[in-house]
DNA sequence: AGACATTATTTACTAGAAGAGAATGGTGAG
DNA sequence: CTCACCATTCTCTTCTAGTAAATAATGTCT
C-alpha cells in the first residue's frame, strides 16, 4: 500500500473528523479512505480511529501517532516547497570548471555582468586546464575543448569552434626560416601546450590530403598563456588557437605560417551532467555562454587562410549543430 | 508511484553514495532504485543526483532536499517507534464507563489491585448508569447490562449473568402480604429502577409460561442503591439483581418472593469499539473484568429459586459463550 | 595494456495493488 | 418515519511497482 497517501488520509480524516469529507478534499472515494485507514491500522497493529457509521474519534494511540505524523508530513511538504523557488529562479552556488586561457581571454571579462544579472547566484569558477571529473568534484558545468573530451553519459553543448594557427614571432622566422610545408616543422623548435589532446602530433589537411607531423621542441608547458609568452619572445613556433594570438597577429608581434593548410579546430563544449531537469542556474549560465560566444557573429574575426575554403570562425556554428548532443566515447585507436 | 519508498530510496542512496548498495540494503533490485530516483526527479522537476555509472554526487538541490526529507522521514519513523511500546505494554489512560451500582458492589474494591499491577496505566472510571455513546465520548470500554444494550458495530464481551430476585423487607410483607403470583404485584408498591430496560414491565416465566406484569408504584429512581435503601426501609417491593441484596437476604433484612418463577436475567457485557488491534490497556482491563467476575465460580452464590431448574450464577457462562460477539441491533418491535 | 567486475540504465513483462462503482447496513435530522 | 448521509464490503478494472534479462559505461587488478 502507499503509506504516504495513507498517512495523508489519516491526517485529513483526523482533522476533518469525517471520512467522507476527507475523501472529497483529497479527491478520493469513500471506499479508498476506509481502506487506507484500515490498512494503516493493520500495518501498525494499532487502532487509530474508533468509528461508527455516524461518529468517529481518535483513539489515544491515534492522537499520539497523529502528532508525529503531522510533523513528518509537514517536513516533507516543506522539502517540496523549498525546491519551488530553486526550480524557477537561478539561485545557489554554480560550480564551473573552465580552461584557463580561453576563460581569461574570452570570458572572464563578462562574468561580472552575468553575476549582476542574477543577484541570488554565486559563482565558483575553477580555472583548470585538466579534464576534471565533474561528477566526482561536484561541478555543475565544465567548459572543455574537443581535444579533452572523453566523458560519455554527459551532455555536451557546442559553444564555438576555435581555429588554430601556426605562428611565431617575426624574429623567429627570420632566424630559422618560415616553414613552407608541415614537414618543415620537424626541424622547428615547437612549443607545446602539454594538456592539449594534440600536443605532440600536429595534423594538417589540404585538398583531402592529411599530414600528421610528430613535432618536437625544448619547451612543453601546461598553459597556453605561457606558450604565447614564449612565442612573443621569439623562442619557437606553435600551433595555437587563433583567438589567443589575435591581437598579436594584428599588431604584428606574431606572424602566421602555413595559412593554406587546414589545421586542427578545437571545438569548445559546455559539458554538464544531464539535460533533464536542468537547474535554472545552469540553464542561465549556459545561455550566457552561448550568447557570449555568439557575439562573435556580429564582429566576426576570420583567421588568415587560403582562398576558397573559408572555415567558420568562433561562434559561427549553425543552429542545428548547436543542439546539445550526447557525446559518444572517444575510443583511442 | 510510491512517494515514500522513493524518498527512502533517495535517502539511502545519498547516505551510501551508491545505487547498488542502497538496493541491497533496501531489498530492491538496481532497476528499482534507478526508477525511484528518476521518477522522484521527474515528479519534482529537479535533478537530485548527478551520476555516471561509476560515480554519483548530490546536486546542490539534492542536498537541500535531502536535509528536509531526512527530517520528515525521521519524524515518521519516530511515529512508528512511539507506537511500539504502546502496542506491547498497557500504558496511557484507560477511559471506562460503568454502571454505578454493579461497580460499587462488585468491582471497585478490586480496582487498586488492578492499577498496581500496571504502573504505567491511568484509569479514568466514569460511573454512570446512562448508556453513553462510547465513541463520541471517547471511552475505551463500557460495562453495561443487556437491558441497556443497543449499539451495534461495537463488540460486546459477556462478563456475567445477574439473576434478579423479587424482594422486600419483612416488615413490608407483613403489612401488605407476600405475593404468591406475579399478578399479585399489580397491587404492590413497586420501586422501579428507572434506567432499567424493564422498569415498568416485569416478566416472569414458569414451565414455559410467560407473564408480563405492568407494575406501578410511587417511587422511581435512577440508582439501584436508592432502590435498595427503599427496600430496606420497608417502603415497597422490587425486582433487583440478587447481587445487590445478597447480604441483606442472608442477614434477613430483606426477604425474597416468587422464588419458583424465573425472572429477568440481566447479562453484563463489556462493550468496546473493535476487536481488531485491541489496545493492550483494553485487553488487560477486559481480562481483569473476566477474571474478577469469574471469581464467583469458586464461591458461587445461588439465588433462592425453585428446585429442578437451577440457573447459572454470575460468571458461570461457558467458555464458548464467553467468546466476544458482535451484537446485532436490538430493533424494537 | 587488457580482461574482468561492477555499476547505472533500458526494455519488456508480470504480479499486485489502488481506486471506482454498486450494494449494504447503520444512523441522525427534519 | 422517511430521507439523506455515512462507513464499509465486494467486485472489477486499470495502472503501477517490481523483477529479470540485456546494454553501455567505467574503474580495477593482474
Amino acid at each position: 500500500m502507499d503509506r504516504l497517501t495513507a498517512l495523508q488520509v489519516f491526517r485529513q480524516v483526523a482533522e476533518l473528523n469525517s471520512f467522507a469529507e476527507a475523501g472529497r478534499r483529497l479527491g478520493l472515494s469513500p471506499p479508498a479512505i476506509s481502506k487506507n485507514i484500515a490498512e494503516l491500522e493493520a500495518d501498525l497493529g494499532v487502532r487509530l480511529i474508533n468509528r461508527t457509521t455516524r461518529r468517529m474519534a481518535l483513539t489515544e494511540e491515534g492522537r499520539i501517532y497523529l502528532e508525529h505524523v503531522t510533523q513528518g508530513l509537514d517536513a516533507l511538504a516543506r522539502a517540496d516547497q523549498v525546491l519551488g523557488p530553486i526550480k524557477t529562479a537561478p539561485s545557489g552556488t554554480l560550480r564551473v570548471s573552465a580552461p584557463m586561457t580561453v576563460t581569461l581571454t574570452r570570458l572572464s571579462a563578462a562574468m561580472p555582468a552575468f553575476l549582476s544579472r542574477y543577484p541570488d547566484l554565486k559563482l565558483d569558477l575553477h580555472l583548470d586546464d585538466r579534464r576534471v571529473d565533474i561528477v566526482r568534484e561536484g561541478f555543475d558545468l565544465a567548459i572543455r575543448g574537443s581535444d579533452n573530451l572523453e566523458d560519455s553519459s554527459l551532455v555536451a553543448r557546442k559553444l564555438a569552434i576555435m581555429p588554430h594557427v601556426i605562428c611565431a614571432a617575426p624574429s623567429y622566422f627570420e632566424k630559422h626560416g618560415r616553414p613552407k610545408t608541415p614537414a618543415d616543422l620537424k626541424a622547428a623548435n615547437c612549443i607545446r601546450f602539454s594538456l592539449s589532446g594534440h600536443a605532440d602530433i600536429w595534423e594538417f589537411r589540404k585538398d583531402g590530403r592529411a599530414e600528421r607531423i610528430a613535432i618536437d621542441g625544448r619547451y612543453s608547458v601546461s598553459s597556453s598563456l605561457a606558450v604565447r609568452d614564449a612565442l612573443r619572445a621569439g623562442f619557437g613556433v606553435s600551433l595555437i588557437p587563433y583567438l589567443y594570438v589575435e591581437s598579436d597577429l594584428k599588431a604584428g608581434r606574431l606572424q602566421s605560417a602555413l595559412d593554406d593548410w587546414d589545421k586542427v579546430e578545437t571545438t569548445l563544449y559546455a559539458v554538464y551532467p544531464a539535460r533533464q531537469h536542468l537547474a535554472p542556474k545552469i540553464r542561465v549560465f549556459l545561455d550566457f555562454l552561448i550568447e557570449e560566444f555568439s557575439r562573435d557573429k556580429e564582429k566576426p574575426f576570420v583567421p588568415p587562410r587560403r582562398e576558397g575554403s573559408a572555415k567558420r570562425g568562433v561562434g559561427e556554428a549553425t543552429d542545428a549543430e548547436n543542439q546539445a548532443e550526447i557525446l559518444p566515447a572517444i575510443s583511442s585507436p
